[in-house]
DNA sequence: AGCTTTCGCTACGACTCGTAGCGTAATGCC
DNA sequence: GGCATTACGCTACGAGTCGTAGCGAAAGCT
């Protein structure tokens, strides 16, 4: 993930625990001090390793915390609860849980304000945390069209701007809602949200009259 | 806005002319070197004051980003246009457009991402930033519902519900579509969106059937 | 005038940064 | 087993930033 396992043969392998360890360390660190006064010194200490085994594994700050953030996101998944809103509510609350913890809000944030001034690192969040939300997006909607809950779409292009378009309204909105109004994405809000959406995307026409 | 303009009456008054500069030289240092390089000292030298001036009247860094990127949004309206999609599509680009500007874009998140450790930060934002967003929702509802575009809403306290709501689903898709996903929220995309929500906010039933 | 507050400047200890160097530990290959 | 190779822990280092204190001068008010 965050350096090449490096298929080199020999020497002394990279130790997996101190991986781990480090990244659980980042997490906590997060919790406790925070982006701005989180130092990599004060991880490698909690982590239990020495600074320059830090160094020698990540650039800096932005990419490690991108990778310790990046794994909260993997337990996300999307169980077919049989209809399109209930998978939809399943899936935003199971995002709105994520980001209910501290490392997450302040991890995810940091490290998207950076990336506005570093391309690499756009595309590291790009691919290890937004791309995985993504495709549940993918596989709801697929799931969907199955049911005939939503009219299939034979232009690709047009399905491809689609499915950005529902993505960035169902993540940008549970984000906005826990951290820019700062209130919780609870049931009754997700119902309410769900069931505004839904009306929008089934009711499709082509074009606006 | 920083610091009370003390009403003392008695004493040399503070420098107007110094807060500007020290406001506008905080954007141009976001835009050359981002959130995390950015140096008090620095701004203070750009804005040709001393570094003791800054420190007397902003507590930190995150304060003073703030009240800097706070000012972007000023220009923010709500014109006439005819229609509630109009209106939509209309405050929607203005915001796009005032997230294009690379200051906006990392001040703002950085901000974001300390408020969520940082109850009076968070305060901060919320007052000189996200309220006067939401006006505009206000606003621009009930301009509607003059027109007839959306029903009137007798309970106050569902009403307040909704235009949370809303307010989170346009604040939310823009900037994700602009931050997280990286592409333009473009005219194309704003009448996509449009569509979307207004056809799921036209068709509000009172409860899930 | 006299009083009060701000301003620019300098200096300061404390902290973090990222790197270099060294000796040691753990693996693969012969 | 011996050897080459790589990772590790540790220490030390110059550079840069932080936030504050102290000083004399400047700018307003009465």
């Amino acid at each position: 993930m965050q350096s090449r396992t490096p298929a080199g043969r020999t020497g002394r392998p990279r130790s997996a625990a101190a991986d781990a360890a480090i990244l659980e360390a980042t997490r906590q660190a997060l919790v406790e001090l925070g982006w701005s006064k989180l130092t990599l010194g004060d991880v490698a200490t909690r982590a239990g390793v020495a600074k320059t085994t830090l160094y020698r594994r990540w650039a800096g700050k932005n990419e490690l915390v991108v990778d310790a953030v990046a794994e909260l996101f993997d337990e996300l998944e999307l169980p077919d609860r049989g209809s399109l809103a209930n998978d939809i509510e399943g899936v935003v609350l199971q995002f709105a849980a994520i980001l209910d913890r501290p490392e997450a809000r302040s991890g995810l944030m940091a490290a998207v304000a950076e990336s506005t001034r570093d391309d690499a690192l756009r595309e590291r969040i790009r691919a290890s945390i937004v791309d995985r939300q993504k495709r549940l997006v993918l596989e709801g909607r697929a799931r969907a069209q199955c049911r005939g809950e939503l009219p299939s779409e034979p232009d690709p292009e047009e399905a491809a701007r689609t499915v950005d378009l529902i993505f960035d309204m169902v993540a940008g909105a549970v984000v906005h809602r826990t951290l820019m109004s700062g209130k919780p994405a609870d049931e009754a809000w997700v119902r309410d949200f769900t069931r505004v959406l839904l009306l929008g995307l089934a009711s499709q026409s082509p074009e606006t009259p």
